[in-house]
DNA sequence: CCGCAGCCGTAACGTACGGTACGGTACTGA
DNA sequence: TCAGTACCGTACCGTACGTTACGGCTGCGG
């Protein structure tokens, strides 16, 4: 009972800061971020508090434990990636590949920044012992699906005039992810050195965007639809 | 001096491990397996001992130390991993399917199998600390650039037989890892329950197989090449 | 039979880290 | 002036874990 109780509290502390944190605790994720993009470093309680200039006892406050901070961490990584949404010009041929490929380059931009390694990894490592983690879900909710939730418009756009062909956008999506990320997400986080130069990040995003066309192209071969018998 | 002779004398001790391991080291790598792979079960050198009924000082001897142990278990299970090389029956755009389908198939029935995610899992853990791992390298050796060694040859033989266009067949093999895998890779890495049933890995092995057919295939559609532009 | 090498089981040590407690300080409002 | 609040800095506690050391058991060559 007791035990519940403490519990139930750490949750609500970890909440409210989820509402709205404050000035002093942005700049603590932020150190919080530093620390864990850091290679050379290790984010602890103690390191954090140091790097922070808080004491421990705030930051229990603030987050209830190490989960809640980290959880708080990803969630205030994310708030500052949103937006960027797709703008609805008319779309074309041209235009449509032209944000299919402003979108794929966005994404690797992104993915293979350092912060987001860094989350990654630290989520998957969460993920690693079993119990009920949120981290993971956290990460995927603001990677992967939030990825998809931003594309999806576009590609109902693309097929209601007449420039797509698909039956299941999320399949569609699907597709369009492994054509704009293929290895470079799992080589990173296994540590291996990947330089993706601006120039290598544009021509990745021209090749997935051109080769989803082909796959998904409606109107890009007009001698005849798939008719795969 | 001395902290460098015991590096060494450490690494020697690892390497020989890597050399022959004995079907008593075998049985305890066995062992390592399964508790990285049970999720409510650490990876910690008492809880090795005690599961696979050794002494803690007989795997300091084996191994060296702790990330010596996490290498030759990778290595060993890697080793348990190999073969299967592909067959080279005489190719027609039927059989070239097939092989692929069912590359892709064998493919993904490893990657979302427990050991190969739990296993990631800790070489990412590992990648995160910066220094000089290897343990991130070796899956990266025996995961993707594997898999890329293997089909090279089913690609080679493709283009040779005109079936497949293509000028850079590591190029080609990176956009057959996208279209097989993906997101279902960094979904499983990051906790998300997928059920991934045997129908389900048939259908994308068919789909992905499928579709880098349309997108390399030179003699699928005999109305004309691409000529881009 | 003796010594010894290999191994098991366990105790012990040092350290790192999550979490808590406490004293000290600055600010606010009565 | 004084209580209250929020916070910093630091010392402290308990535990987990990597690593080492030691006692006891078995099998084998002399």
């Amino acid at each position: 009972m007791e035990l519940a109780t403490t519990i139930s509290e750490r949750a609500k502390a970890a909440s409210e800061t989820g509402g709205d944190p404050t000035p002093r605790q942005k700049a603590v994720l932020d150190a919080a971020l530093a620390l864990i993009v850091d290679p050379k470093a290790a984010l602890t309680m103690s390191s954090l508090a140091r790097a922070a200039s808080c004491s421990k006892e705030s930051l229990y406050k603030w987050f209830g434990d190490r989960d809640g901070l980290l959880t708080a961490t990803v969630q205030w990584q994310a708030s500052k990636v949103r937006g960027m949404p797709v703008r609805r010009e008319e779309l074309g041929r041209q235009t449509l590949e032209a944000s299919l490929e402003r979108f794929a380059a966005d994404w690797l931009t992104v993915l293979s920044g350092e912060t987001s390694v860094a989350l990654n990894r630290l989520a998957i490592g969460e993920a690693a012992g079993g119990g009920g983690r949120n981290l993971g879900r956290i990460v995927l909710e603001n990677g992967p699906v939030a990825m998809g939730r931003r594309l999806r418009p576009l590609l109902e756009l693309g097929r209601e005039a007449g420039l797509l062909a698909f039956d299941d956008a999320g399949e569609a999506f699907r597709d369009f992810f492994g054509l704009v990320v293929r290895d470079v997400q799992i080589r990173l986080l296994l540590g291996d050195r990947i330089d993706l130069s601006p120039s290598d990040i544009r021509a990745g995003a021209a090749r997935a965007a051109r080769q989803f066309l082909v796959l998904y192209g409606a109107g890009h071969r007009p001698d005849g639809p798939e008719s795969a018998s």
